[in-house]
DNA sequence: TTACTAAATGATAATCATCATCAATTAACA
DNA sequence: TGTTAATTGATGATGATTATCATTTAGTAA
């Protein structure tokens, strides 16, 4: 009688591919968490990683960083945080400058946008390519 | 006796590039850059456009905006300002929110990177898709 | 347990943005 | 005006992501 309910199901790959993602902090793309996740599920296909990471970012499960870059990149942790990326090798890590919650206030004010949130990239060389440049 | 100095010619391609992005406010892609230069230069190649934005961008003379979405835009407003980009159509506009000098020096407290600057990246809905929304 | 079925997968092809190559053209200058 | 290295336009290559579709499977109920 009711509608048939649209299932997601917990398939093994979900699962995997969500557990891989969350041991490392180092915002993987969707093919270094396919070689992550091929280490444990060998036939799975690159198409259901991305499919999975795409759901699982819509759902708010997992965090999508479009910034810099050609690839996109993946985050387990949620929490509202900033990021910087190297301009030399293009890694991306965390950085523990406070979320200035009042940009989002300012925004609501000069703009006809809705306002749904904000994100801020830095930029900058990490230590190793630091030392890497002679 | 001097080495031969790399010379940078002014080409009719590259003035008439920077001529039409600096007509607009709307944050162009390379493609759609060559749409409006092809009215002008109908012969232009695109490799040509994204050859001279990228050499404009890497002298400094226009903005390269790699936020979300899947193509960059490029800005000849090269004051530093924030951005924001309508999670519907895709469009980017400018937002009048302040520059928060103090991330950057936050960023250099922090972090062991060597910073070289930051953005602001707002995301909301256009008016345009506002009204759409049945 | 078994059978049913819609959701999901894996293989593969298609698409899209961007970059590389290279012969032909051209801006700058002697 | 001739020389030459920088640049162009045409074309092909690459890399990331998405689409397609026959096959498999999670969830459910008999
Ligand atoms: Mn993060
Ligand atoms: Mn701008
Ligand atoms: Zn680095
Ligand atoms: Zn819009």
């Amino acid at each position: 009688m009711n509608a048939p309910a649209s299932m997601i199901r917990l398939t093994t790959q979900r699962q995997i591919i969500l557990e891989e993602l969350s041991k490392v902090t180092s915002h993987p793309t969707a093919s270094e968490l396919y070689d992550m996740v091929r280490k444990r599920l060998p036939r799975i296909g690159l198409g259901t990683v991305y499919r999975n990471l795409e759901l699982m970012a819509e759902s708010g499960m997992i965090l999508k960083i479009e910034v810099g870059g050609t690839q996109k990149r993946f985050d387990a942790t949620t929490d509202e945080h900033y990021h910087i990326r190297c301009s030399v090798c293009g890694r991306v890590d965390d950085i523990d400058v406070p979320v200035v919650k009042e940009l989002v206030a300012q925004a609501k004010e000069s703009s006809a946008y809705m306002i749904q949130g904000h994100h801020v990239e830095f930029t900058g060389i990490c230590s190793d390519c630091q030392k890497k440049q002679h």
